[in-house]
RNA sequence: GGCCCCAUCGUCUAGCGGUCUAGGACGUCGCCCUUUCACGGCGAAAACACGGGUUCGAUUCCCGUUGGGGUCACCA
């Protein structure tokens, strides 16, 4: 069996074909079949630079692999022309002469007197057109009975044939339109499951007809529910985050994105936190929802947290290095790095996405004497100033710079005192990270060092 | 407007005639844990759109209403 994702290149991979990719790679990996890529690039004028790169780089990173290699529709013109050729001969489809004044005039007809249009074009039945005269070629679409599609998603769906007009196969240039290049390359390309958004539920009957015309395999069809904005409509620009890889800027993992699309509009009992493989295994089209399903941020976010939390340290110190070079202004050295690298396992504790990470991290980057947040000054104002030198005095007597070392030290000061131990750690974590949440305290001590972190207080005691 | 599709907590969903005083997750609100922030734990509020059938029995099946959505090009 073969499925295939065919996204037309806007300049992003939109959301909702990210799911609908995601869709066609599990159920083929699921059933052991090929998942291809066809890049849908006949409206040349509507493809901006570096459109099909940019579904490649989104496809990629979401580790979509698409097996042989992409098939981009444009170049398969001429075969596309030459089955409509083909099917004229054989006389499944017409010229038609009718210009674009005449249709017009029909559909505002039609519209005056609130009724449906119809095409009915007079050349259905004649073929004496002038030939030197530019000419469409449509399809002869049964006009009586009804079809049925056993659709794996919306269930059986039957359309009239009088509902269906003679959709034009090639243009008066001699272009393939839409409709007729699908259903080449969907043969050509051996679709056995055709999964797409349920946008194109109509078109499905369009495409059956030409290719019951055709004489050739019908594949199954799966049309899924479109994703939605928050507000229930049609997900679009105004709803922001459109972009699989607007997500990816937003500090989301692959993998987070993965399992939050997998969720939207597909279930499996209880389960949430899903991970590739086990999709694999799980997924199958019975378990896909008819009812578009919103876009939930909040969700999102919360999975991602989740995966991050669960992410290789290696990993998220090479993923957040450039972000925080980035609000340095300047390159993190091996040193830092190495730094960074160690605080991870506390620093991702307490993310939501990569941005905040790198957010969080920047303290441990600061060159002294470190800027100082408003709560953060807040929290060494006077009473403070002098528990903090205290603190100072019984870390540095600490003969062993450790985390549990240094935690000892402090309560004991605290508990001599007769104070919590908030009472001196937040007036510790303003001046050791500028700021009145971080890491735990003693984490941050341990990591800092002993010169650093008594530096950072000595700036506080001046 | 024609045609087609859809309808369980705010959101994503489980449910495939009795197990439903409807389960889980996110979010929200309490409490606990606690050096902050997160995490985590415990608990709470929160839904079968409505009306008819069918049936001994409907969230589950059928019809209608209402409400959403999709689609009606020589775009894809």
């Amino acid at each position: 069996m073969v499925t295939r994702f065919a996204p037309s290149p806007t300049g992003y991979l939109h959301i909702g074909g990210a799911r609908t990719a995601l869709f066609n790679f599990l159920y083929a990996r699921h059933h052991g079949g090929a998942f291809k890529l066809r890049i849908e690039d006949t409206d040349r004028a509507r493809m901006p630079e570096g459109a099909t790169e940019a579904i490649f780089d989104a496809l990629r990173w979401l580790g979509l692999d698409w097996d042989g290699d992409a098939i981009f529709q444009f170049a398969r013109a001429k075969r596309h022309a030459e089955v409509a050729r083909e099917l004229l001969a054989k006389g499944g489809a017409y010229r038609c002469w009718m210009t674009a004044e005449q249709l017009a005039a029909g559909r505002a007809q039609a519209e005056a007197e609130r009724r449906p249009f119809r095409l009915s074009s007079p050349w259905r039945d004649r073929d004496d057109g002038p030939a030197d005269v530019p000419h469409v070629i449509r399809l002869r679409a049964p006009r009586e009975g009804a079809v049925t599609i056993d659709d794996q998603v919306q269930g059986a769906v039957t359309v009239q044939n009088a509902e269906l007009d003679d959709m034009v196969l090639l243009r008066s240039d001699g272009t393939p339109t839409y409709m007729l290049a699908v259903v080449v390359d969907d043969h050509d390309m051996a679709v056995t499951h055709v999964i797409r958004g349920d946008d194109h539920l109509n078109n499905a009957f369009r495409q059956l007809a030409l290719i019951r015309a055709l004489g050739w395999d019908e594949p199954v069809y799966a049309h899924v529910p479109l994703i939605h904005g928050p507000d229930g409509a049609k997900l679009s620009k105004r709803h922001g985050a459109i972009g699989a890889e607007t997500y990816r800027d937003m500090g989301i993992l692959p993998e987070a994105l993965e399992n939050y699309l997998l969720r939207l509009g597909w279930g499996h009992g209880d389960d949430e936190i899903i991970s590739r493989a086990q999709a694999i295994e799980w997924f199958d089209l019975d378990g896909v929802g008819r009812a578009p399903a919103r876009l939930d941020a909040k969700k999102l976010e919360n999975i991602n947290g989740h995966y991050l939390r669960a992410a290789d340290d290696r990993r998220l110190a090479e993923l957040t290095a450039p972000l925080i070079a980035a609000a340095l202004a300047r390159d993190l050295d091996a040193a830092e790095r190495d730094l960074l690298l160690r605080s991870m396992p506390d620093l991702k504790a307490r993310a939501k996405d990569l941005n905040e990470l790198a957010a969080s991290s920047l303290f441990l980057f600061r060159t002294r004497p470190i800027p100082l947040d408003e709560r953060a000054q807040k929290l060494l104002e006077p009473p403070a100033s002098d528990l903090l030198s205290q603190a100072r005095g019984a870390l540095a007597a600490s003969t062993d710079w450790s985390g549990p070392a240094l935690e000892a030290a402090v309560r004991e000061l605290a508990e001599r005192l007769g104070l919590g131990l908030g009472k001196i750690a937040q007036p510790l974590r303003a001046a050791l990270t500028g700021s009145s949440t971080s890491p735990g305290i003693f984490d941050v001590l341990a990591v800092l060092g002993r010169d650093e972190s008594l530096g950072r207080i000595d700036d506080q005691l001046r």
